[in-house]
DNA sequence: TCATCCAGTAAACAGCTGTTCGCCGAGTTG
DNA sequence: CAACTCGGCGAACAGCTGTTTACTGGATGA
């Protein structure tokens, strides 16, 4: 849809980003449910009714963000699912890979470590509802691995919860080190492989009675 | 100190306590850089000027709500370090400690879930002084247990790390859970006893080499 | 070309915010 | 009993908030 939008649209769309980018900025130091819709509009250099042309309130603001969060996030995903090698290479990877993704995408996810159980419940759902999504296709995605014969399918999602959960966990820890901070980024690193590979060491012995 | 208070600082207790409660019990729909100051002295009954007699600001009402939130939690990881049964029962016990707990602090819960990785930079430090404190103790505790022998210190801490993490976000998944379903909770306990236990095997071969 | 659409505007609204001030009066101290 | 301390009060301050209203003027489509 939208191949080719008229310039009108093209407009609006280029005011919606740069509303949405400000609410981005100016949530580094505060929480959403404290952001005021003036706050933004000012940033943008917009009248503060000009919002209400793109979003019913922040809440509805919110929501974008956290689509748009969470979308860069499940292409990464997909990337390190596809991996084939042996334990070791797979978990390596995936560290770097998540942490080249928080240098390029530092806003989001703060935004998200911070409205995941924040003050908005819309926020908050939409973000539960896209973690539940990756929790199913990390799920899926593992079913079809060797190593998973003879597993329960209750047991597969509860592992995949599990590597959501340490993916997200292991992207804070690498959002909250100072901006070039090799050292604390090293340590970070080394932590996170440690733990994904004793969660490996426990998912090769699940099946041992 | 302050075996025998006068009754001008029991009121004034009394009133700080009031402060704390109301601040608490508003926190439950918005976080705490959008809590106002006169929003919390109306729901007390206390003139606005008042709140300045027990806290320079809100960011200090929140660290003393951190302050309280995880003191209670810290009675709780000591009963649970102190167990010496076999693996399934620490783990089972450990999670309905747990469940317990968070029925009865459910509010302070909330509180540290939300303002972790909060707006108020004061109240995050305070958050993560804390927890690194328990992380410590745990991996001391750990450190005296036979299976931890030939472990290098880093590594004893790491896996200290991780249980003080699926502590705090088994206790979040309680809290978030409607209040009295006990099909939710009951699938919740189960999860983390398998995650718990999952851990606990990669523990056991990790020096399997 | 001309009527329509609609993103963005400026102004006004009532209502809220944090903070400071001087004052009162009960509890404490000598 | 007198002097003092200090928690809580009421009033006033400037400044901010979200939302509605009627409007303008450039892009759009017949």
């Amino acid at each position: 849809m939208s191949h080719t939008l008229g310039a009108r649209e093209a407009q609006k769309q280029q005011t919606r980003r740069a509303l949405l980018d400000a609410g981005l900025r100016l949530l580094e130091n505060q929480s959403l449910s404290s952001l005021g819709l003036r706050e933004v509009t000012r940033e943008v250099g917009v009248a503060p009714a000009g919002f209400y042309r793109h979003f019913r309130d922040m809440g509805d603001l919110g929501v974008a963000l956290v689509a748009e969060s969470l979308g860069s996030l499940h292409a990464m995903i997909r990337a390190i699912l596809a991996e084939q090698d042996d334990a070791e290479e797979v978990i390596a990877h995936s560290v770097r890979l998540i942490a080249l993704h928080v240098r390029d995408h530092r806003p989001h996810i703060r935004f998200i470590a911070r409205e995941r159980h924040g003050g908005v419940q819309a926020v908050r759902e939409a973000i539960a509802a896209e973690l539940s999504l990756f929790a199913d296709e990390v799920a899926e995605a593992l079913g079809t691995q060797p190593v998973a014969q003879g597993w329960s399918p209750e047991d597969v999602h509860m592992l995949a919860e599990l590597y959501v959960d340490r993916m997200l966990t292991t992207a804070i820890a690498f959002m909250e080190a100072p901006a070039d901070d090799t050292a604390a980024e090293e340590g970070i690193t080394q932590r996170a492989r440690k733990e994904l590979y004793l969660i490996h060491l426990g998912r090769r012995h699940w099946l041992d009675t």
